[in-house]
RNA sequence: GCUCUAUAGCGC
């Protein structure tokens, strides 16, 4: 089982859903029977797909043949659906799954909250954020950075960098994800300075940007006439390795 | 305990 499932996983990760679909026939009648792991597979496949309204009846055709969707089964779904834009149907999805045994676990959340945050939907997202402490489901890094994105795309750049502190607080540390989501949502919006700091803070930890990136950075410091910024940068520059000017 | 699911940018 364990075989036929990296097989049919594989051929789904090509996008070969019929071949995985003629397997899982083959499997049917074999003694080595389908199992959820193996129907999550296809379901992942379609999914990336954005064949939603496919995906959505393979899981009842999962179920139909004697295989109960797990919390696994839910949160490809979700996600599917978040991915596809389609976010009032992910929390129908949501809210229906613990009907079936499925409680939302810390991925299930995730990815609403990463899916609410590119459609800038952040207050629902902070929603979902608190609704995740009251049950228990406690937020981790990949979660807080989900966050930390919605609030860099609509701009609330001081709540972002305020965000680290929540993070912190909350017995997380900010990854190199964390700082290059702020770093780079600083530059965008041309608050240099800002960005220079958060570039010094990112040196500290390890986890400098890459070189063509300093180089941009301090190509527009010099532009706007910020040159005293500017030459912090290079300095800050020089102490990472791999970063030449 | 081995197989399935979530985040930035870059490269291929």
């Amino acid at each position: 089982i364990i075989i036929f499932n990296a097989l049919i996983d594989m051929l789904c990760t090509l996008e070969r859903i019929d071949d995985a679909l003629k397997m899982i026939e083959e499997m049917k009648a074999s003694k080595c029977p389908p199992d959820v792991v193996t129907y999550n597979s296809v379901l992942t496949g379609l999914c990336r797909l954005k064949q939603m309204a496919e995906a959505s009846e393979f899981i009842k055709i999962m179920s139909a043949n004697g295989c109960n969707p797990n919390v696994v089964t839910y949160n490809i779904f979700v996600d599917g659906l978040c991915k596809a834009e389609n976010l009032d149907d992910a929390m129908v999805v949501f809210q229906d799954m613990a009907q079936n045994g499925c409680h939302p676990d810390v991925k299930t959340y995730t990815s609403l909250i990463d899916g609410l945050s590119d459609a800038r939907r952040v207050d629902d997202a902070k929603s979902l954020l608190q609704e995740m402490a009251q049950r228990s489901c406690y937020p981790n890094i990949i979660t807080y950075n989900s966050f930390l994105k919605g609030l860099c795309k609509v701009g609330k750049l001081d709540e972002a960098e305020g965000f680290f502190e929540v993070i912190t607080s909350n017995k997380c540390h900010p990854d190199a994800v964390s700082y290059n989501t702020l770093f780079l949502a600083l530059c965008e919006n041309e608050r240099y300075s800002a960005a220079v700091d958060v570039c010094e803070r990112m040196v500290e930890k390890g986890f400098a940007p890459r070189a063509l990136t300093f180089r941009d950075l301090v190509d527009k410091l010099c532009k706007v006439g910020k040159l005293d910024e500017a030459q912090k940068l290079l300095a800050l520059g020089a102490r990472v390795p791999n970063v030449e000017f």
